[in-house]
DNA sequence: GCGACAG
DNA sequence: ATCTTGTCGC
C-alpha cells in the first residue's frame, strides 16, 4: 500500500517528545471505519547481537482469522529503547513492511500502547496516523496511568486513568490471567477497541499480535 | 532525590 | 526486547 510522506524518524529526544504532543491532536478517538473484513497483527523484535530489527505484519480475514498475507522486513537498530519513544525504534520497519502489503487491512492491532501514553501518542496511535488506518494498542504491560484490578473473569475490564482522563482499559482476555492494556490507536473508540480485542482473544494475547510474535520466534 | 518505566 | 533452568499447574 501507498504511504504518505511524513516527518523524519531520527529525532532527538526533545524533538520526538514535541512531535508526539503535536501529532496527538490529530487523532480521531471515535469510530471512523466501515466493514471490518480484514485485520492485521504487527510485531517487531530486536536482535541486539546482530544490531538488527525484524518486523512482521500478518493480514487475517475477520472474524475467521485465516491468514491472508504475511510480509516482513529487516533493518538496522537505529534508535535506543526509551519508554515513551518506542515508535522511533519500531516504527521505521513497520512502515517499510506496510509498503509491501497488498491486502489493506480494515483494522490493525499493535503490540504496545496507543492513546495510553504520557503524551497520548504511543505506537498504535502514531502508526495509525501515518498509515491512516483504524488501529488499536494491545500492550502486555502498563506504561502510565492508574487502574483498579478488573475481576478475574474474561471480558471484565477497568479503565486506566491519568491526569483525570480515561486513557485505556485493563482488559481480562483470559480467566485468571494478567490483563491486556487496551487503548485507542486511531479511528476506533475505546469501547470498540475493547470489543474487537475480546473478539480475537483465544488466549491472553490477542490472536493478531500473538501469531505475529510467534512467527518472529521461528525466524533466525 | 525516588519510583515507574510499552518493547 | 534479551538472557535463561527449573518449576508449578491444568
Ligand atoms: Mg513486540
Amino acid at each position: 500500500m501507498q504511504i504518505k510522506e511524513h516527518h523524519r524518524w531520527d529525532l532527538k529526544y526533545e524533538e520526538a517528545v514535541a512531535l508526539q504532543t503535536e501529532l496527538s491532536k490529530k487523532l480521531i478517538l471515535n469510530d471512523s471505519f466501515g466493514a471490518i473484513e480484514k485485520i492485521a497483527g504487527v510485531d517487531v523484535k530486536c536482535v541486539k547481537e546482530r544490531n538488527e530489527v525484524l518486523g512482521v505484519v500478518i493480514i487475517f480475514s475477520y472474524p475467521e482469522l485465516n491468514i491472508i498475507e504475511i510480509k516482513m522486513a529487516k533493518d538496522v537498530i537505529s534508535y535506543p529503547y526509551i519508554p515513551g519513544l518506542l515508535t522511533f525504534r519500531e516504527g521505521p520497519v513497520v512502515e517499510q513492511i506496510f509498503t509491501q502489503i497488498k491486502n489493506i487491512p480494515d483494522l490493525v492491532f499493535f503490540d504496545g500502547q496507543g492513546y495510553c501514553h504520557p503524551r497520548r501518542f504511543g505506537l498504535a496511535s502514531h502508526m495509525g496516523l501515518i498509515l491512516n488506518l483504524p488501529t488499536i494498542g494491545c500492550a502486555k504491560n502498563k506504561l502510565c496511568g492508574n487502574y483498579k484490578e478488573p475481576s478475574q473473569t474474561k471480558g471484565s475490564y477497568s479503565y486506566i486513568f491519568d491526569d483525570g482522563e480515561i486513557i485505556g482499559a485493563a482488559l481480562r482476555t483470559k480467566n485468571e490471567a494478567k490483563p491486556i492494556f487496551v487503548s485507542i490507536g486511531h479511528k476506533v473508540s475505546l469501547i470498540s477497541a475493547i470489543k474487537f480485542t475480546l473478539s480475537v482473544s483465544k488466549f491472553r494475547i490477542p490472536e493478531p499480535t500473538r501469531i505475529a510474535h510467534n512467527y518472529l520466534e521461528g525466524i533466525v
